[in-house]
DNA sequence: CCTTGACCTCAACTTTACTTGAGGTTTTAT
DNA sequence: ATAAAACCTCAAGTAAAGTTGAGGTCAAGG
């Protein structure tokens, strides 16, 4: 549990200390720098050393999948980054409102959603042809939730 | 394509006039049938031959995955209805209220993490301890998205 | 020195909800 | 009667987001 205290030289971070600090495992920075989500450099011995920023880094990675944002998604907002830097306050100014768009998107799917059921719950039908709770073409299906909870792509 | 159509016995249905029906492929049948969500019986030649009520079960499935709920709570609730029968108007009543509850919770929950997120446009902390974006236990992770966005649990 | 604890890589496993394919049988239409 | 369409089973593949494990290396304290 507890992270014991490496000397003063914390220019660099390791990959323990990154995952103790941004709360998340080891193995899940390994999994986000396969992906291109975080960068590193290595120190002599072949470890992962990171910068300071890496925390900010992960900080945008988690709030954005909070948002239901997948890391598909999240990696290709970031890498519209210059130079893959760490994001700044208006970086991450400009990739929250854009996220928030797509969270408002989804709150009005559901909450259409929501008013259909309120409807289909006296009605029953479910006609596949006729129940906007089951019928996929209607306008919940363009923003709204489904099998396909947070759609991947981008249409 | 098109659905051949068969003779008039349509007491029982084939698996391809379901999936025809009720708009999903037969694998989908047959994932459900091995999930335990529906039910068949076997024709001489060891077919499947589904009761009409199967695709208002089907829909009921549909509705509720629309709903963003899982499929193992669907085979749960769907095996409270005695017999495992079909669905009757009352029981989707129930159903549908049921999980109109969970629907509800989620609105609110993304609903509060969109308030945080605008209060987090203009910080952009995302301190892991003190920013409510990424503080996973807040409200917003009693009830709301994140990475688990539908829990599977009940808890 | 030498034992831990932290780190390394790479492969495989987990879950959900299905789809795809191979190889073989049944039904239906002509 | 026969050919085509539909069906069968079972295994494996897919995608997302990681986790777990095996086998081996690195670094720091006693």
């Amino acid at each position: 549990m507890a992270q014991k205290a490496k000397k003063g030289a914390t220019q660099s971070l390791s990959v323990g200390e990154v995952a103790a600090r941004a709360g998340v495992a080891v193995s899940t920075l390994h999994f986000y720098e396969s992906k291109g989500l975080i960068e590193s450099t290595r120190s002599e011995g072949n470890q992962r050393r990171y910068a300071r920023g890496v925390l900010r880094h992960v900080a945008v990675i988690k709030a954005a999948q909070r948002l239901g944002i997948p890391l598909a998604s999240i990696a290709e907002a970031l890498s519209s980054l210059p130079d893959g830097r760490t994001p700044t306050a208006a970086d991450w100014k400009r990739l929250s409102a854009r996220w928030k768009a797509e969270l408002d998107a989804r709150i009005a799917g559901l909450i259409a959603l929501r008013d259909h059921l309120d409807g289909c719950i006296g009605c029953g039908c479910l006609s596949v042809a006729a129940c906007p709770l089951r019928n996929p073409d209607d306008i919940l299906a363009k923003q709204g939730p489904g099998a396909h909870l947070f759609r991947r792509d981008g249409s």
